[in-house]
DNA sequence: AGAATAGTGTCTTTCAGACATTATTGT
DNA sequence: ACAATAATGTCTGAAAGACACTATTCT
């Protein structure tokens, strides 16, 4: 079968083609935070500088850009990701000390079973760092702000929607939940709002029979329905 | 100075690299309807069918990916346009008959003082057409997406922002800004709730001495006051 | 005066937040 | 019995939606 790629034409060679790549913000809760998963660069530019796992585009793998970003996280960290939105592009002349190039950004939600990165040959260089600005390393080209826009996204869409159960087992209780909607939006939630809530959004059931263990009343676990993606609210947490 | 592109490394060359475009889908009121801005393909592949107003990034000009999708806003269609946002990104390998290609898609909102395309040698080649699916010509590439998926993107957010005064003319009246509203939300809006989501807002402010004609009460013209970019809603319209 | 639309006021029902109460476990 | 947290119930103030009423212009 003849390979098939774009064509070499006036128009499309007046101008040189950008580099573009496609990186993925892979975000969790661990020690109770939210993080995100870095990779240490193995070559120039940026050697050695802790950045985003991203990788080029496989015209012949790859089905669209998402495929590309899925593969470029199984690859890199073997997490089956069970949720993956495309954030935002950047492109600029600025970005690259090799030029102009642009990147498809990615951000990936993660539970806590598939927290632990692929151990591989290059498994020192995978690592989780907290998302705040302050105490994670400098990281390479504008692999800041991005992590920082995907940030952002996750607090704005957690105001109005169920993303928060990406970052939670399957089976998990409601104060597990309320919780997560806490950490990541900063403040207390009443209790009985929150669940009643949940109720009306009527995205989760109960797993029957099944507990959980303190000196104290044990909490009802739930799961999400089946079939159902995220849900959003007709109205702020 | 020397040109400074990326460099042809082994990584970079190991496979092809896409074409990569930016498309804009130029949306503005005419005729009571949301309508959208095509130009009439010259070129293959899809000559003759209508599509979005696109073209290449401009390595040398483009300071960011946003820089060229205003290069061929005013270049195509001599739009300044007001309001200019990310849409999403596109990209596989079946959009394209060459290949895989992928674009960066925007979308502009135009105000009517703005509406009437370039007068030029293709004038004839632009055109407006109303947004809904069935009553809008086939259009190039997978541009029929990209357009649905702009339109969906502004009705969201119409819901809970000031975006839609930027498909109005500078002054405008309270009225016409709820008619926008009702029209691009397809529903019928309070008038008394309308105007105390807008006051309470606080991003309008009344133009003194003026007013409008017609055999009945004329209305207060407004406009939105000076320095302030989209306002959120705390809540749904 | 009447038609037509702009602009404001009132009322009622709903709902979110605060808080109190009950429930269930282990020690 | 007590501590600790889960789960539910109650109350109250605020606000959204429905609707009525007043205001201003032209014919």
């Amino acid at each position: 079968m003849q390979e098939k790629r774009p064509e070499a034409t006036a128009e499309t060679e007046a101008y040189p083609r950008p580099l573009v790549t496609v990186d993925v913000v892979i975000l969790g809760l661990r020690e109770g935070e939210l993080q995100v998963l870095l990779m240490k660069r193995a070559a120039a530019p940026f050697k050695g500088r802790w950045a985003l796992p991203g990788g080029y585009i496989h015209p012949q793998e790859d089905a669209d850009i998402e495929a590309s970003a899925r593969r470029i996280l199984a690859e890199k960290t073997a997490i089956v990701t069970p949720y993956l939105e495309q954030l935002q592009a950047f492109g600029d002349q600025r970005r690259d000390p090799r030029g102009w190039t642009a990147t498809f950004a990615y951000f990936a939600l993660v539970a806590p079973e598939q927290l632990e990165p692929k151990h591989g040959a290059n498994a020192a260089a995978v690592s989780w760092w907290t998302v705040q600005p302050q105490d994670r390393p400098t990281l390479a080209f504008d692999h800041a702000a991005i992590v920082d826009c995907a940030v952002a996204r996750l607090r704005s869409k957690v105001e109005y929607t169920s993303l928060p159960v990406h970052l939670l087992p399957e089976k998990f209780t409601l104060p597990d939940l309320q919780r997560v909607y806490e950490q990541i939006l900063g403040r207390k939630i009443d209790k009985s709002a929150f669940r009643k809530r949940m109720a009306e959004a009527d995205f989760v059931e109960p797993v029957e029979g099944e507990r959980r263990l303190a000196s104290n009343r044990p909490a009802q676990l739930y799961r999400v329905k089946r079939g159902l993606k995220t849900i959003f609210f007709d109205r702020t947490i």
